[in-house]
DNA sequence: GCCAACGTTGGC
DNA sequence: GCCAACGTTGGC
């Protein structure tokens, strides 16, 4: 199973709108760039991913979950563009900022530290526990 | 609020 | 196919 992060400005689609879709989940939509979109179409039902708040914020929340694989992206008729959907899984207990992670040497690798501008990464296994860890919430 | 970095667009 | 110009993102 892989692990992705999801990034999205709160004020736009937050941890809390995705929470309030529940088990529905939510199409993740609105991507307009190939690197994010070939990382979606990678993505198979049941990986996991963190949910990052850019902006003021800048921490990851929570951890969603693929529920459906690439599909066309409904808010286009643009055919180029596709998007999975997700549904929020838990909230981390502490959210992890964007400090901490730049803290930590060992995720010095972390897309989100090298390319902050992707909105959809890959994370690896190594990232993954460690940012749960520091999150103090269960994998 | 500013600005650097990046990706995309469009003219040549 | 190249590259300058432009728009957008997101950290600071």
């Amino acid at each position: 199973m892989a692990y992705w992060l999801f990034k999205s400005e709160p004020n736009t689609w937050g941890w809390d709108d995705q929470l309030a879709k529940g088990e529905a989940g939510e199409e993740w939509d609105g991507v307009r760039n190939y690197q994010a979109r070939n990382f979606m179409r990678e993505m198979k039902i049941g990986d996991l991913g963190f949910f990052y708040h850019s902006m003021k914020e800048k921490s990851v929340v929570g951890i969603v979950k693929v529920i459906a694989e690439a599909h066309p992206d409904s808010t286009t008729d643009d055919p180029r563009w596709e998007c999975v959907d997700i549904q929020a899984v838990r909230p981390f207990v502490k959210p992890v900022t964007l400090d901490q992670i730049k803290a930590e040497e060992r995720l010095a690798d972390m897309v989100l530290v090298r390319n902050s501008r992707l909105s959809v990464q890959p994370v690896t296994d190594a990232e993954w526990q460690l940012v749960c860890t520091m999150g103090q919430t269960k994998p």
